[in-house]
DNA sequence: CCACTCACG
DNA sequence: ACGTACGTGAGTGGT
């Protein structure tokens, strides 16, 4: 087999990556300030050609200086340009570091591009049997494809490229390599600033060569071309079109004074890249490398290792102690227990004996209301040490929630990724030391690990301080401590009670879906004709789309869309469509509710949801294995899945309360806008009364359903960020429609009109937006010079404080529900939290007063500009729940 | 590991 | 001209 060679395009492809990475240019920023976004897309470019190439010798060509025997010969080659800005400048000795790190020869020569070196060299590796690949983010370096020479453009980014061979060449461009310098020649190049012939562009130089063959046999033939305008500038220009060819063939002899046998490609120097990485902050990079390469060189926290005999030294300390619980995986209700780290500063204590946790001296520790502890993520600690039966009391400082409310982009559960964000090295990521996927293990050395929650500790302790001036310093500080701090204990009680479900029901219900889906399996088949996987959009696709042949309505990326939206279009027209939207419906409930909880109920009969406090970017709270924010409930089939949640006690039942249209609420609170505020203070149905308005009612005139039904649309369609665009898909109206319903709604809400447009000017201005707690959400992207970043950006900002802070409202009623359960004796337990409705359990006799209580706390949760209204409901499980009436 | 689809608020 | 409604998680197929 021949061998394989890679070249690249220096400069191209740093000004790619540049520019790829331009929108988040701020994201990458080193430690002193450098920036390093090229080098990062370079490197992501490189990973991922070194992977699909496999060269067995690779170069990187660079141009060495402005001047060239092309600028020579013509001025203006390459003139008008903006200057190289320096954010991109100052980033190229790094680039040329990562390549020396990375085992890879770099190259330039004065007075030649890095286009004329490629040239050069895969002249020379074709006469000498290579098989090579040019990466480039440059088309015009498609002229140096061959046979053995394939030319791979960037394209969207820097790692996909299109692969330039003579046939895609021919296909695509419908030129051959050579003909591409004629074609060029006759068109010109802007960017390169030659200007080519007059009035002939890419079109009409293409067919010229195509028809004469190439730039020579044109001009010899030209005498015949019949009288014309074009034939006249073609006449007149010659000359020009002669230099523009010169200038636009690279070179395929320069004098370089290297070969082949310099350019041989063995692999990287691992030590080298680290260093460089550290140097860069390239962290994802870094855990990409060999651990061992790494932890040689990580800091060290002395600590002492806990055992029985010195217990004491632990147990007597008072003020603030650090704490953390290392597990293994990230579902603490089963993750293994790896060990622990207790102590202060410079007095660290490791055990791997979790049960020293359970002696005496230890748990009164964890529970002492006067020593203050600080902790990685509160609520896994104390859902985990609840296994031990200990409880951890109280939580200071917990440097997760801290960091999540500073920057919500700030929350990964592995600690040293936090502490990095606030530029705190110290630590490592747990996947260097434990690895990761089927590998995950705890380290055979135990210093490793031990090592590792030492310096976890340190980290928690060196950054509380910082953190929390910075809450100071953001009006964080009462979210902090009377919202989510608290929260995160309320929670945590939640998920350890979990929620009842009663098997049966599922497996009958798993029986009879399983004849269902068969039924409607061979329905389907016989309807193709065929036997596929129904499952398979693609497949599904070729059926319908092909071999069906029914109309196609709307395309994905990768092919035909078979989304419900476009399958109810396309149900008239075939049978088998209404039993595929069947099919799907039944399958979904099957797989992801009916199978998918079954998998998670515990021996306890009971399911254990995880709500993730610190990952939505928004306040609202996540739940995963098993998400429980999302059961069945708009369509009957799904539903049913409900009857499976039940109490866990006998003669209990299911209660449920939630906010009535809390969204539109609060933005009528924060937008303080008058007619809105008075349409929910008359108690009539919002989407009514804003019927009423923009489709100018008179008083006696009734709303119909279809003008409820649109209200109600354009009432989402301003919670969501409105755009006429969205609107109008979303209704099925033309955009321009669209645009006068959300005319007429500013007319007669102008305070919301309002709102949305300061709300989009502050963060411009702070670049970020609050919510009524000032939980902060940065926007980058509201400078964006893309379009559809930079609307995205607005759209967020317009529902970020309203979602964000109908978020805080039920926060807060949950942690005062804890404390008015208690108060009233209730034995009621509060089990979900469905972002605007909350579900408990509790003794049937306790309803009544529940109810009171419960209304109560969610009411005056929050005091605002508008009442809050709440529904409650119950029944015998969470499918039966019947209103409460007064 | 990503794209698609679909469940919820 | 651009071409999307906001926020989530899970299962499946396909590379």
């Amino acid at each position: 087999m021949s061998k394989r060679l890679l070249l690249i395009d220096g400069n191209s492809i740093m000004f790619r990556a540049f520019f790829a990475m331009h929108q988040q240019m701020d994201r990458f920023v080193n430690h002193d300030g450098l920036h390093t976004a090229a080098v990062y897309g370079f490197k992501l470019m490189l990973d991922s050609v070194l992977k699909t190439y496999k060269p067995d010798a690779a170069l990187v060509a660079f141009d060495a200086g402005k001047k060239t025997f092309r600028t020579a010969m013509y001025d203006d080659y390459k003139g008008g340009r903006d200057k190289t800005p320096s954010e991109l400048s100052e980033q190229f000795p790094y680039v040329r570091q990562l390549l020396a790190a990375s085992g890879i020869q770099t190259y330039e020569l004065p007075n030649y591009e890095a286009d004329d070196i490629i040239g050069t060299i895969a002249s020379q590796a074709d006469a000498a049997g290579y098989t090579t690949t040019i990466v480039t983010g440059d088309r015009d370096l498609t002229q140096l494809v061959t046979e053995q020479t394939t030319v791979a453009v960037t394209k969207r980014g820097v790692t996909n490229t299109e692969e330039y061979t003579p046939a895609y060449m021919l296909e695509k461009l419908g030129v051959t390599p050579t003909q591409y310098i004629d074609v060029k020649a006759l068109m010109g190049d802007s960017s390169d600033n030659y200007p080519g012939v007059t009035k002939i562009g890419e079109k009409t130089a293409v067919n010229l060569i195509r028809e004469y063959g190439s730039l020579d046999a044109m001009y010899e033939q030209i005498d015949q071309m019949k009288p014309s305008k074009r034939k006249e500038n073609l006449q007149n220009e010659e000359k020009i079109a002669r230099q523009c060819q010169t200038l636009a063939t690279i070179k395929r002899d320069a004098p370089i004074t290297i070969g082949l046998a310099d350019l041989a490609y063995t692999g990287a120097d691992e030590g080298a890249l680290v260093e460089l990485y550290r140097e860069l902050d390239f962290q994802s990079f870094l855990k990409q490398l060999n651990p061992t390469t790494i932890t040689a060189e990580t800091p060290t926290t002395a600590y002492t290792e806990l055992t029985a005999a010195n217990l004491a030294d632990v147990a007597n300390m008072t003020g603030s102690i650090v704490f953390h619980l290392e597990l293994l995986q990230a579902n603490y209700h089963e993750a293994d227990l790896v060990g622990f780290v207790i102590g202060q500063p410079d007095h660290w204590y490791v055990s791997a004996d979790v049960s020293l946790l359970q002696t005496p001296a230890l748990k009164t520790l964890l529970a002492n209301p006067d020593v203050k502890k600080d902790v990685f993520n509160a609520k896994a600690q104390i859902v985990a040490l609840n296994r031990l039966g200990v409880t951890i009391t109280p939580i200071a400082f917990d440097l997760l929630l801290a960091s999540y409310l500073l920057d919500t982009n700030e929350n990964s559960d592995d600690l040293a990724l936090v502490a990095q964000a606030h530029d705190y090295q110290g630590v490592v990521s747990d996947e260097i030391i434990y690895g990761k996927g089927a590998k995950l293990a705890i380290p055979e050395t135990p210093a490793t690990w031990m090592t590792h929650l030492a310096n976890k500790a340190a980290a928690i302790h060196a950054l509380r301080q910082p953190l929390f001036d910075e809450l100071q310093a953001n009006d964080q500080v009462a979210l902090y401590t009377d919202i989510e701090r608290p929260l995160s204990r309320v929670l945590a009680e939640m998920e350890m009670t979990g929620i009842r479900i009663e098997a049966t029901t599922l497996t009958t219900m798993q029986a009879e879906l399983t004849t269902r889906l068969a039924e409607l399996e061979t329905a389907i088949y016989e309807d193709a004709g065929e036997e596929f996987n129904i499952n398979s959009p693609k497949q599904l696709g070729v059926i319908l789309f092909e071999k069906l042949k029914l109309p196609v309505i709307k395309k994905t990326k990768t092919g035909y869309s078979t989304a419900v939206g476009v399958l109810e279009k396309l149900r008239p027209e075939a049978p088998i469509v209404d039993k595929i939207l069947q099919y799907r419906q039944v399958a979904k409930i099957q797989s992801t509710y009916v199978a998918g909880l079954l998998k998670v109920i515990r021996d306890d009969h009971k399911i254990h949801t995880r709500y993730l406090q610190t990952l939505t970017q928004t306040g609202r709270l996540s739940s995963v294995e098993p998400n429980l924010q999302n059961i069945p409930t708009r369509f009957e089939e799904g539903r049913k899945i409900r009857q499976a949640f039940v109490p866990s006690e006998p003669d209990w039942v299911i209660f449920s309360s939630d906010y009535s249209q809390v969204e539109l609420r609060i933005l009528a609170h924060v937008s303080g806008d008058q007619n809105m505020q008075s349409d929910f203070k008359s108690g009539e149905d919002i989407h009514a009364s804003t019927a009423r308005r923009i489709f100018h009612l008179l008083p006696g005139e009734e709303v119909t359903p279809n003008m409820r039904r649109q209200a109600k649309a354009v009432n989402f369609g301003i919670v969501y960020g409105i755009s006429d665009y969205g609107l109008a898909q979303n209704i099925n109206v033309t955009p321009k429609q669209a645009k006068e319903f959300i005319q007429n709604y500013f007319d007669e809400f102008p305070g919301v009109y309002h709102y949305t447009k300061d709300i989009v000017k502050i963060a411009r201005e702070q670049g970020y937006v609050e919510t009524l707690t000032h939980r902060r959400r940065y926007l980058p992207d509201i400078h964006a010079k893309n379009f559809n970043l930079r609307s995205f950006a607005e759209r967020t900002a317009m529902n970020t404080p309203i979602q964000g802070s109908a978020a805080d409202l039920i926060k807060i009623a949950m942690i005062k529900m804890g404390q008015a359960l208690q108060a009233h004796g209730l034995q009621a337990r509060m089990l979900l939290q469905i972002h605007d409705e909350l579900v408990f359990e509790a003794p049937a006799s306790e309803v009544p007063e529940l109810r009171r209580v419960v209304a109560e706390v969610m009411d005056s949760a929050m005091q605002l500009d508008v009442p809050l209204k709440v529904e409650s409901k119950v029944g015998p499980t969470w499918y039966d729940l019947k209103p409460i009436e007064d």
